[in-house]
DNA sequence: CGTGTTTGACCAGCGC
DNA sequence: GCGCTGGTCAAACACG
């Protein structure tokens, strides 16, 4: 009873000091304060009369609350001293009677009021109790970050120390080594250098200073915890408590963007500036191939196409988009045709969306989304790609979906930065390419989508190929292909029915109304999730291990079996209204199977000789500097892909009857 | 007339 | 400093 008036009382304090202080820490005790006020003020103004809404300050009625507590026991304690004094003598008795009537009538008064205290008393112990969970749990967060923080360090000296040490050993003459292992380094600097080797080479040139900066770089991005990159020059690190409270990662591609913008082209108003200096260097591009016939793919966003350049090595020209949902959306995407498959497409998409989007849209921002926040931890963790890293979590917030994502993730090298897997080598940009334009073949495989992150170094062939099964082959014939073109672009409407049985990285699309798309998405999250967590040795089969979970669970298969029947029901509705975007294709609401594709690093092209693996493969083999990894991660890319002659997967055929 | 596209010009970054 | 390239702007144009 004491600690939880003391509790309170230091509840009431903390609402006192809030109540003075500007609130602009943000460190765990602000929140749990925060908290505690909340539900301090939440109970005192049930107890009384006077709530906090009045016209009383806050303190005023906090510490009225507080000093009525007291007097309840004060109360109690007079009552339990009172009654030896009845006793004494026959007046005093009746005296005592009348006195033990008011007494009792007081107490009758009380008792219900007592009874309302000890509900109060009740409330406050379990939210003091949600409050001390609560700080456990931030600590717990902070303990793990700062013990990250000191196991790169550690680690980074040691990598420094080695470096030294070789380079004293071995000869000076051979600087391919110095640069691998200057490469090395440059992995620890979070992804802002450039794979080219004349950068590479002026870095040696500077090479304490190289180090001095790869070090403040890995530094400042573990300041930032799971912040991927930084430029060179003045940047302000983000809201620390923002980036580590996982609230609001969203914004982080589209502050990149506005500082991609430059000083010029500053139009979007304050708010952007003020953004764009506040988070000025987070880039993450995230590319997306596919075939698709018609000019663009339909993410289900709104497009404005604002300029067309031939790039340098490709005929085809490039586009670029603007978000136009919103007027200060940061949004852009670049719409290039492969040069040697002009059926696939390549979709770069830069920013985050900071407006709400339509459902239609939701699956390709999460996606992407996800997409570059893996991307941007996974670079931040592959710093630790040395052997001895270990410990720590990524989190990839999609869409207010927290994932964390063990080292061992990182660990895997699954994900890398890169200048660019596209054609546009220059870019300085971390690119992850989602490659939808093949599928793994195999029993196992079906209708995966390929997850690239194309490394900058070239001599790094670590590739560990993943598939994702979602089950046996029959269930997996059962479940629609990952992008369908069922998303519109200017209607607003989703039309998706085609994107169940995928592992979806980011919040589904769905079907108005349609919640078993969600609620499966939402399993395979949730299974991928859990079984990311859990994995600790064997990092290239964690997603397999995934897999394993997300098919061992009946609920979802049953749920799958249910959004499958109600796609298929309701298949025939989602008919294509004529988008944009949609051009000549967008009558066709086939879903497309990606045709059977193996491993395009370890096998050799598909028997039917899809051009775009083959690109695939020369993009990751034979083009030194854009050696990618890949894994096969089953995106819920809802694009419209129409009219392929490729497509003929029983989904396919299912569409069509229906 | 409003909206979106086209396209030449412009700008910045980078390498030589 | 110059040229190349990617990215963007904005006037002109097209379309419904």
């Amino acid at each position: 009873m004491d600690a939880i008036r003391r509790a309170r009382h230091e509840v009431l304090l903390k609402e006192d000091e809030r109540a003075d202080s500007s609130g602009d820490e943000g460190s765990c005790r602000e929140e749990i304060a925060t908290k505690s006020r909340s539900s301090s003020s939440s109970s005192s103004s049930s107890s009384s009369s006077s709530s906090s809404s009045s016209s009383s300050s806050s303190s005023a009625s906090s510490s009225s609350s507080s000093s009525f507590l007291l007097c309840v026991g004060s109360k109690r304690d007079d009552r339990k001293s009172s009654s030896p004094e009845h006793g004494d003598s026959g007046k005093q008795v009746v005296v005592a009677t009348e006195q033990e009537r008011t007494a009792m009538e007081a107490d009758a008064k009380e008792s219900s009021s007592q009874k309302e205290l000890d509900d109060q008393l009740e409330s406050a112990r379990a939210e003091m109790g949600e409050a001390r969970d609560e700080n456990q749990r931030l600590k717990i967060y902070l303990d793990r970050i700062v013990k990250d923080y000191r196991t790169l360090q550690m680690k980074f000296h040691d990598i420094t120390d080695q470096q030294e040490e070789t380079k004293k050993s071995t000869d000076p003459v051979d600087d391919h080594q110095g640069i691998d292992q200057h490469h090395e380094l440059v992995s620890l600097t979070l992804g802002r250098i450039s794979s080219e080797p004349k950068r590479d080479g002026k870095s040696c040139k500077t090479s304490s200073q190289g180090e001095n900066h790869e070090k403040k770089s890995l530094s400042r991005g573990l300041d930032c915890t799971f912040e991927a990159s930084k430029s060179d020059t003045n940047e302000t690190l983000p809201n620390l408590s923002s980036v580590n409270s996982f609230g609001e990662p969203k914004e982080e591609a589209g502050e990149a963007w506005q500082r991609s913008k430059s000083l010029k082209t500053m139009r979007g108003g304050d708010d952007d500036e003020v953004i764009m200096q506040q988070n000025p260097a987070k880039k993450a591009r995230v590319s997306v191939r596919a075939r698709c016939d018609t000019p663009t793919m339909n993410d289900g966003c709104q497009w404005r196409k604002y300029g067309q350049k031939i790039a340098k090595g490709n005929p085809c020209p490039r586009a670029y988009y603007r978000c136009t949902a919103a007027p200060s959306c940061p949004v852009r995407k670049q719409v290039q045709r492969c040069a040697e498959d002009m059926t696939i497409l390549t979709t770069t998409y830069e920013g985050t969306h900071n407006h709400p989007l339509p459902i239609s849209a939701t699956a390709m921002a999460s996606t992407t989304s996800a997409a570059a926040s893996m991307l941007l931890s996974g670079s931040s963790s592959s710093s630790g790609s040395g052997p001895s890293f270990n410990s720590g979590t990524i989190a990839v917030d999609l869409h207010g979906q927290n994932y964390y994502l063990p080292d061992n993730y990182s660990k895997s090298k699954q994900f890398y930065l890169s200048n660019s897997s596209l054609s546009s080598s220059s870019s300085p940009y971390p690119t992850i390419t989602l490659d939808l334009t093949s599928s793994p073949s195999g029993a196992s495989s079906h209708h995966f989508s390929r997850f690239t992150a194309s490394n900058y170094r070239p001599d790094i062939q670590k590739f560990a190929p993943t598939s994702l099964n979602f089950g046996s082959s029959e269930s997996a014939n059962a479940m629609a292909p990952p992008w369908g073109n069922g998303f519109l672009t200017t209607s607003g409407q989703s039309h998706s029915r085609n994107h169940l049985g995928s592992l979806n990285i980011g919040r589904p699309a769905m079907d108005q109304g349609n919640i078993y798309d969600q609620f499966c998405m939402q399993k395979i999250n949730d299974h991928l999730a859990a079984a990311t967590s859990q994995q600790s040795q064997l990092p290239a089969d964690t997603i397999a291990a995934a897999t394993k979970a997300i098919t061992a669970d009946p609920s979802f298969q049953s749920a799958l079996a249910a959004a499958l029947s109600s796609i298929i029901g309701t298949g025939a509705g989602g008919s294509a209204t004529g988008a944009a975007n949609l051009g000549g294709g967008g009558n066709h609401l086939v879903p497309k199977w990606g045709p059977p594709v193996t491993n395009s690093f370890s096998s050799p092209p598909p028997p039917n000789g899809n051009p775009c693996a083959s690109y695939f493969n020369k993009t990751t083999s034979s083009q030194p500097p854009a050696s990618s990894k890949t894994i096969f991660v089953p995106l819920s890319l809802p694009f419209s892909t129409p009219s392929n002659a490729a497509s003929a997967s029983p989904a396919d055929k299912n569409d069509r009857a229906n």
